[in-house]
DNA sequence: ACGTGTGATGTAAAGGTTTTCATTGCTTAT
DNA sequence: ATAAGCAATGAAAACCTTTACATCACACGT
């Protein structure tokens, strides 16, 4: 048992008094070779610890089973929890999962996809909302890797996309309010996120749907923090447009106005309803 | 730009009126190629996008520049920011990160030890607290990959910690709270993991070094939530045996004393101080 | 003029697989 | 009995680098 040296695939040969092409075939094509041979590989496998070297491997058969996940920041639990999720399914399937923390930079960015060109990685799952900085730039001529786009999806450009259907989501929760009696629905999003548009738009669906006219001033603009649902909450205080229930464009949007309406002491879920969208 | 098949260092070579060997050369050490030459190399580089493959690379040099990562659960706030800590260093030095979300399944665990085995990491780094199953029992004669254990030390083994000094760091949080003018101050601990006996220990020798007698009454047992916080405070309630101040084994433990503290209508930075470590 | 050291480059081996193609020994149909 | 087909195996090429060693030209000191 001491591993001077790992075992190679000749080693394993060598003692099983096969060639080593056969030994190949015994571990990924067991099939084709006869029992006892295949038995007599797999002892001399247990015996010298052998484990095929997966550079040699990925060399030869230009894949690394790999994916690389670029995300702009992996302690965000939004995408931890993303991250975990494919980290799992692929595992599962025998794919390793490669991370990239882009922090938005571009040249970080750029850095990574030589985990790409350099055949490191087979594949490509971007949380990131766009292609890495110097793909899109260069025409339709490059190819590109395959990949997908998770969470939230790549403007413009063909890559699949695989992620909460914000237009439906949004719809859903709003018609679930109606059916509980509102008639008066706010929503409080944040523009400078695309899916807040979606979002707003499934509002809006679920609004005309149940023949109920759009009020402009029950739709508010945040930038997706607690602080800011509370303002937006406060907001309609003031102005004395008060609905009868909340759509947060997330969880965080949604609590800043449950604390205002804690604030002024309503009594929650009772007096009034509120959603956030996460 | 067609890049039906990626430019190896042959084509490279081949444009450039060199030797792979040169090429090779001028990308790794430029000083070692007469200017003229590395320039035209250059050329070349860029004219055909080359990048190296890193699988002949890593087959030839017998490293990956790669480093596997596990961790019982990366969507753990705790975890992932340590993660994305770790991977900006290593990708600051060139190293990719491979992550591996044990689940502190066993078998998971020794699965992804098939990275190591097959030249695909160089390294490990544990944050599961102990040697992934399958190296602990198979003796001393196994030799152990470079690894270094982060956020929990491994018990027993001679594996290198980096991380927070759990018993410093209590005695010192004790010590201050102490210094504030408390002398009766609580502990919430969390005997399941090992960090929490370490920090219990700091606690102790902080109150001995001040020459305060030790209350059993006021350490209490948890399991790391909000929820068990709130009830080790409420428990002291109960039995009124009331400490002026809280020393909580994690954020979530305080936070759930403090829960208990605000249900009960004290003031809080003012009647109690409460603390928790992480 | 001649050996010698030096700096730049080329040749070829090695790294460990997978896979095509060829070979071998049998079985089966004619 | 022979051709044909088949199943099991082996030999060798290909994947793309890095690097030890050899080669070469050239300058320099004698």
């Amino acid at each position: 048992m001491h591993q001077q040296r790992l075992a190679t695939i000749e080693d394993v040969a060598a003692i099983a008094g096969v060639s080593i092409a056969t030994v190949s075939r015994a571990v990924n094509e067991p099939a084709k070779v006869a029992d006892a041979t295949r038995r007599r590989v797999n002892d001399a496998i247990a015996r010298t610890g052998y484990t095929t070297n997966a550079m040699a491997r990925s060399l030869r058969m230009r894949r690394s089973k790999m994916i690389l996940i670029l995300a702009p920041d992996v302690g965000d639990p939004n995408f931890s929890n993303i991250l975990v999720g494919l980290e799992t399914e692929a595992s599962k399937r025998g794919y390793g999962v490669l991370i990239g923390n882009t922090q938005n930079d571009p040249t970080r960015e750029t850095d990574y996809l030589r985990f790409i060109s350099s055949n490191q990685a087979d594949g490509l799952i971007l949380l990131t909302g766009h292609l890495p900085f110097g793909y899109g730039d260069s025409g339709a001529g490059v190819r590109l890797p395959p990949m997908v786009a998770v969470n939230e999806p790549v403007s413009g450009d063909e890559v699949p996309f695989v992620g909460v259907d914000n237009f439906e989501g949004a719809r859903i929760a709003t018609e679930y309010l109606i059916s509980q009696g509102h008639r008066r629905v706010a929503f409080i999003g944040r523009s400078s996120r695309e899916v807040s548009a979606l979002r707003e738009r499934g509002y809006r669906a679920a609004l005309g749907d149940a023949g109920i006219a759009i009020d402009p001033k029950l739709i508010l603009d945040g930038d997706g923090t607690t602080e800011s649902g509370r303002q937006a909450a406060e907001h309609m205080f003031v102005r004395d447009v008060l609905p009868t229930a909340f759509l947060g464009v997330n969880d965080a949007t949604a609590l800043g106005v449950i604390i205002a309406l804690n604030a002024r002491g309503y009594d929650l879920p009772r007096q009034f309803s509120v959603m956030g969208f996460d």
